[in-house]
DNA sequence: ATTGTTAGTGTAAATATGACACTTAATTGC
DNA sequence: GCAATTAAGTGTCATATTTACACTAACAAT
């Protein structure tokens, strides 16, 4: 027992705020949110929304407030990631800050920009911006927990419509994990896990030949292992 | 934007702690180090060890200190593995919790207790008192991360000495996953891996045929990968 | 009818996994 | 020294999974 038994600086108390990555597809590439900053730190820098989490809301509350608030969706996917605590992560005070990502699907968006930011938008996450604080760091570690979750659950359904085409879930695939997948090896794998749900309609995207759509099988949607088939 | 713009609860701050998971293997079973509340709430039952983040110091900073105080080891395999934050997790007020764990090796320890618990201990994980708080959650977390690290990480290594049999580290294999591990599809995957390193030596523990001894290949230490071998 | 474009389909080789039983080398007790 | 005991150590075969790879089918536009 090293404490010293009355020490005040063991009762002040870092913040706690939530960062969430929102990721959805757009144009069959991975688009991040970011809201720009209109004060100081990092003044016209873009950033990850976030904010306080408050005394009565669990950490999940706080998120899907946050959620709600940058793009008005709500009933998404949405995980915690990763808690960051470095106490110079941010230059006014000590903030802690729990990552959640949420998966959105772009067509069910309104976005609304904070009192404390200047603009909202979209960027494909190959190309952005160096954002503020840590927050490179955090989406870093979203994009490459997304790409994981890819290989062996069902979470890509999280990012598309209803209904689909193999294709476009192919592509889906190839945009995050930013790699061409093989389309007959894919189609295999992703039949023969019995995730899917083949539809009697077809997209007509006008042009070709159409293609047959399909969904996800409502009760696979939450137990989530596609490849590692059980024996 | 919903906030009212002078709202007092948003600049109420909810209080941060880490709890440990500290794992151990003894006897060949898998063991967790609890200590004995002294005080309510939970007066008298077991708990996570763990305690506030100090204002200067991180996350990990704040684990690797509480690991010292109850164990007096350093320099242990410490990870982060999840953050709770339901509001009436604590009956006394608003705290919210950065879990970690931490593997330790059972010979370098001396265990102390803290000044508000009245006692500390092993317990086997299959067989545990109810914890405290919400703490057999985070301990369930713990060991279900655990397992399935030991799958396609060197994770196992943190648990044992630096040389051990390859029956030792089945044995380790077997305590964690809670079930049995064929011998020979053992040795064969995990000296194919390359993870491991022969040694002259061989153990001789007395009765019967003595064992080769091997340690893990220091650079295969950190990148971790063991099964899925690439191409 | 021809052209352009995307949808859709199968096979074979290599690799990984999982089930399974006997021999070897040491110690112990006689 | 010899027999009994105990844990160490070792290989094969069947099956499942993964990967690489190229052509035909269906529709729209002209």
């Amino acid at each position: 027992m090293q404490r010293p038994k009355y020490d005040a600086s063991r009762y002040e108390r870092p913040s706690v705020t939530v960062d969430m990555v929102i990721l959805t597809l757009r144009d069959e590439v991975l688009q991040v949110l970011l809201v720009k900053r209109k004060v100081w730190p990092y003044k016209n820098r873009w950033a990850l929304p976030g904010g306080f989490v408050r005394m009565k809301e669990s950490l999940e509350q706080a998120a899907i407030r946050e959620l709600y608030e940058e793009t008005h969706v709500k009933d998404v996917y949405l995980e915690q990631l990763y808690t960051f605590g470095n106490p110079k992560r941010d230059p006014r005070t000590r903030v802690i800050t729990v990552a959640y990502c949420a998966l959105v699907r772009s067509e069910d968006l309104r976005l609304s920009a904070d009192t404390d930011v200047s603009d909202v938008r979209w960027f494909p996450v190959p190309s952005l911006p160096r954002p503020a604080f840590d927050h490179g760091e955090i989406l870093n570690y979203a994009v490459a927990r997304l790409q994981n979750k890819l290989l062996y659950t069902n979470i890509a359904f999280q990012l598309l419509p209803d209904l689909f085409t193999l294709t476009e879930l192919q592509n889906t695939y190839a945009a995050i994990l930013g790699k061409p997948v093989d389309k007959r090896n894919f189609r295999k794998k992703i039949l023969s896990s019995g995730v899917l749900e083949e539809t009697s309609s077809r997209k007509q995207d006008g042009r070709h030949r159409p293609a047959r759509l399909y969904r996800f099988v409502k009760e696979k949607e939450l137990e989530g292992l596609i490849f590692p088939k059980k024996r």
